[in-house]
Parts: structure tokens; sequence; C-alpha cells
DNA sequence: CCTTATTGATTACAGCTGTAATCACTCAGC
DNA sequence: GCTGAGTGATTACAGCTGTAATCAATAAGG
């Protein structure tokens, strides 16, 4: 599974959550705070194209584009070389550091500690 | 805090295990899977200086570098993007996804349950 | 049929990144 | 004093990224 820029994977998310899209849906969808213009969103389509991060089906005279893989199995390959990278590939670490910065509210402390009861059992 | 590049973090997490450091003992240091010369030590210097991510004192004819900032911070600030990304900020989700990808072992799952616990109180 | 809007493909271009080489200077040793 | 080794600064260059513009083909509408 190849890289995706920053970029490329705001176009990725689209396509996560509805697909298959021509060029044009995607770039309506596309979070308009980025501002692009439909040039710039078929950019990104050639290139992830490319790479392998999407397939395409024809569709008359345009492309559906949809997903290669799955977003779980994205986010979990860029989780792990972050944690990896950072914490030594242990998410304790992580969870204190958050925790240090108040990023864990106690809401947030009680839903993991649940999660974490069910994954013993 | 500007953005550090994959190389460069290298050069960070050897002026973060120990500093101040001329330039030829960074290129000691660097892992030696890089395979780096010393001028590619050299460029990261510089262009992290530029970033404002090191600073340096004149001693002599060389400089010595260190950080501009800890490390603890910048792991934060790099964690919180991604979590803002691919978990709409929430740590739960993260946890989840490690947890169905069989990276957590019990022993995580002990350790953090028990530094939650000391959160709480 | 002719024009216009759409669409993928190709090209553009600056800034960042990885990976150096070269240059100019200077200090240390002979 | 002269030479060689070490040092920061400058330059190099290809590949990736952000952000398009342009082009050629074609479908659709009048």
């Amino acid at each position: 599974m190849e890289r995706i820029a920053e970029g490329e994977y705001a176009v990725m998310e689209v396509l996560w959550e509805e697909s298959p899209l021509t060029a044009a849906e995607v770039a309506e969808r596309v979070p308009p705070g980025r501002g692009w213009s439909l040039a710039t969103v078929k950019t990104m389509l050639s290139r992830l194209l490319a790479k392998g991060a999407l397939a395409h089906e024809q569709e008359g005279r345009r492309y559906l584009y949809r997903p290669a893989f799955a977003r779980e199995d994205y986010v979990a390959e860029e989780s792990g070389r972050l944690i990896d990278r950072m914490f030594g590939g242990r998410l304790t670490p992580l969870v204190a550091q958050l925790a240090a910065r108040d990023r864990l509210t106690q809401a947030d402390i009680e839903e993991i500690e649940a999660l974490l009861k069910e994954l013993k059992s």
C-alpha cells in the first residue's frame, strides 16, 4: 500500500464515504475549505489511480472511481506507522501522552475502559 | 511549530536523545540504516534550523545543535493531528482499531487500564 | 450539422524532500 | 608558512505535492 499525500487523502475520504463516483461528483463532495478546482480534483484522482489507491470502471465516456482498499486498512497502517515511530510501537505511551495533554475527557476514559474490559473477555 | 519531514525527524530523534551535538556527532548517531553521508546530515541540520526546529550556538569554528522544542511537544502535536484526521479527534476508535488488528496484547490492555485508573483519581 | 459543455490526458510550475557535491574558509600539524 | 582535514554555506537535481491550465475527443442540445 503506497503512501497517500495529505491532499490525496481528502479525496480518499470522499470515496470511502460514498462510491463509486465520477470526478465531478468527487469535486462536489470535497470539503469546501480546500477551495479546489475541478482540475485539481482530477489531478488527485489520476495520481491515486497511478498509486493503486483507486480503481476505476468506465461508464460511457467517463470513469467511476472507487477506493482500492478499505478505510480501516489504511487507517490501521497509518496509525501503526505513527505509533512505531513515536512510541516505539506501544500504545500505552500514546494514551499517557494524550492524557497528560488533557486530550482525554472523563468520558473518554470510561469509554476506553469499557472497551478494554470487553477485550479481556 | 512547522512540519518536520520524515528524514528530518531522524535527526531530531538523535538530538532529543543527546544534545548539543556537532554536525559530525549527529552524523555518527543517525541510524546506520539510513546510509546517510555527512553532507546529507548537514543539509538536514540547515533545513531544521531554517524551520526553527533547531537552535545552534557557535563553539569555535563550528556549531552545536540542539532541539528548539521538546520531543513530547512535537509528538503530542503529531499524534493529535493523526487522531483528528483519522478518528475524528477521538482516541477510543484508535484503541478499538488497534485491538481489532491484534496490535494490543493482554499486557498492553492491563497496562492501559492501570493508567486510566490512575487518571480517574 | 454545428456549437458548447464535459471528460480524461497531458503539461506546467513552484515548493518540499532525499540525497548529495562543491566551495570557501580556517585551524592544526608539520 | 604550507597543506590537509574539518566546517558551514551554496548549489544540484530528481521525485513528490499542491494547484492548476490546456488540449483533444466526444456527447448533448439546438
